[in-house]
DNA sequence: TTGAAAGCGCTACCAT
DNA sequence: ATGGTAGCGCTTTCAA
């Protein structure tokens, strides 16, 4: 098929010793040998170009120094982001990736854990996009190396670096209502199956409740379809006309946030005046690529780090799999408030009232 | 450190008959068996849960099925697309994914070729950050199967799928001509080592050369410096007000086009009357999250389908693994002009002129 | 129809 | 300091 690569063997021959002292030199074992030899060996390696076989030494050793990161979706650019982030991390190890993208299907994602598992990877990374997995919880119960990164998987305590799924919210609420917006809604992506959408619809919900808010506040949608999105702002602005109390959104994640933001440009809609915006997510920060600050004017956003993220789901990888006994982690990462244009609706007015003070002046 | 995994012997021990038999029985040959055995073996191999080591099977068999993708930045929304659709072309078929990013540094692509390469990858989809890269073109001419992304490699004839460099800009041009505009300008990263770059910086001048327009009319920015970019748009809108001729931008690719608009957003400039924005690449069809309808109410592109993309590399590839003799071949990808908002001077104008013409009979 | 055994490229134990 | 050799888990040839 291509260049016959060379083996252990053959330079061996070439250099006129055993494949013992080959071994030896590749892996730095040089007081096994005399400095000639040792010379001699590796200008032989030099020359000849010689790579050894990971495979040969993973069937010996029984680790191949590859991680396997299992994404919902490879093209988010938080999931984008987290990959890159770990790369990063394993860049100078000696760690390859190995990545699969499930397609919010479980059946891949089995798939894909089954398939690494026989790879021989040496740890996973996992994006679940079901939190009933027993394949994973399986293998994570036989000591299997898994970190999940953001979403949570039942029924086992596995090592998990996560975005605070709670605090970010109650900041995005409280700088609503300190703004002055009286009508606050949840928009989700169905949060069947998968724990982060739970736990903000569940933290967005305990917020109303303690505000004595009695109304179901939470939307699900479907971010392909946009004429139902629509719908269901239109309903929100009808109810705005009828009982006055200015409306505003709070996205699950971004893209939600995104949809949200193009139905509300296609409808015509002004913000921060007509209705607020704002959620999860600023991605692109990484590659500076933010979008949240361009679609009108700014919009507000809890803006995790997804680099933190990788970093943290790799350090913590290559601790489990150093050692595979140790109590399991539970790493929470915060998600800081960027408050942009899209819900300063209290700027906005004092705007306003100048422009009228002015008006009225130049009269 | 985890489940003692079942070997084959362990199987064969288990369901009384050797591990020829199991071998056999794997790998679907049962014409070699009895009905019985057959039935037996498959129900101890169902029970064990026994999975045959890929690695053990591609020692022997010297094929992986691994297929590497090196990528110059993984998060770039182009990039993300590019593996998605790898993905989705190898889904069904054995082969698994392996990624690397290079972070556009040509030590780290190199250093990302060995490595996969000691891993015994059956094949490599490269998107390389500098078109001289020896190595790649030593394993290419060791009939090692490699397709280039989009981007070319020097001295040697790779497989190569990638985007139309030349027509897209002429549709461009003709388009911004139509439209009245008559300084029409092309901004670009930094050509060294990119072929795209170069190919289309060409493309653009060749055009101005037909069209006599004797000054250079390339602008080289760095994405990250915002501030010099903006220097270059003042300086091209002084232009405008001294000689009157209306100013177009053309940029290389998705991100100077983001960054651009960015920019312009950051000046206050108005589009399509003060200055048109156009360029290549029109990133998140895919999943849906194109950005350019949504900025200046919408930014004319010329958009690939990186899905597309994605899926002739691969079948390049697979094609390439089986046959390693037949020709190498080039794939050019047509990006059709998507016309939107940022451009359309010509019904701007319309619009201004019915205007006034309301006004006038108003009066 | 079944199985023994060689060997893929490497490591590591044990001789020398 | 150096080398012979067993064996990692599998496939495949050859023999029975």
């Amino acid at each position: 098929m291509c260049k016959p690569k060379l083996t252990i063997s053959e330079v061996a021959k070439l250099a006129g010793v055993s494949k013992t002292t080959i071994s030896h030199y590749l892996n730095g074992k040089f007081e096994y040998m005399s400095k000639d030899t040792k010379e001699h060996v590796g200008s032989i390696i030099k020359e000849s170009g010689y790579q050894p076989s990971k495979i040969a030494q993973s069937l010996k050793s029984q680790n191949s120094f590859i991680i396997g990161i299992i994404v919902s979706d490879i093209e988010s650019p938080f999931t984008a982001g987290l990959i890159k982030s770990v790369e990063q991390a394993l860049s100078g190890s000696n760690y390859l990736i190995m990545t699969a993208n499930t397609d919010n299907s479980i059946e891949k994602e089995i798939q894909a854990i089954e398939a690494m598992q026989a790879q021989q990877v040496d740890g996973l990374i996992v994006h679940t996009n079901n939190m009933d997995n027993d394949y994973l919880v399986s293998l994570a119960k036989a000591e299997f190396p898994i970190i999940l990164a953001d979403r949570f998987v039942n029924n086992f305590d596995f090592d998990i670096v996560h975005i605070d799924n709670v605090e970010p919210i109650q900041n995005l609420v409280s700088h609503l209502d300190h703004e002055g917006y009286e009508d606050i809604y949840f928009f989700s992506e169905n949060p069947e199956h998968i724990s982060t959408r739970q736990l903000r619809v569940n933290a967005f919900n305990n917020i109303m409740e303690a505000k004595n808010v009695t109304s179901d506040q939470v939307r699900y949608i479907d971010i392909l379809d946009t004429e139902a999105i629509k719908d269901r702002i239109v309903e929100i602005m009808e109810k705005f006309v009828k009982y006055r109390h200015k409306p505003a959104i709070v996205c699950e994640n971004g893209v939600v946030l995104f949809v949200m933001a193009k139905c509300m440009k296609e409808l015509g809609l002004s913000l921060p005046d007509e209705i607020a915006l704002c959620g999860y997510d600023d991605w692109g920060g990484f590659a500076r690529l933010g979008w949240a600050d361009m679609l009108f004017d700014g919009i507000t956003t809890v803006s995790p780090s997804v680099y933190d993220l990788g970093q943290k789901v790799t350090n913590l990888l290559l601790a489990r799999i150093k050692d595979s006994k140790s109590a399991s982690e539970e790493v929470v990462l915060q998600a800081p408030l960027i408050i942009r244009n899209s819900t300063e609706l209290r700027s906005f007015n004092l705007k306003q009232a100048q422009k009228k003070t002015n008006e009225s002046l130049n009269k």
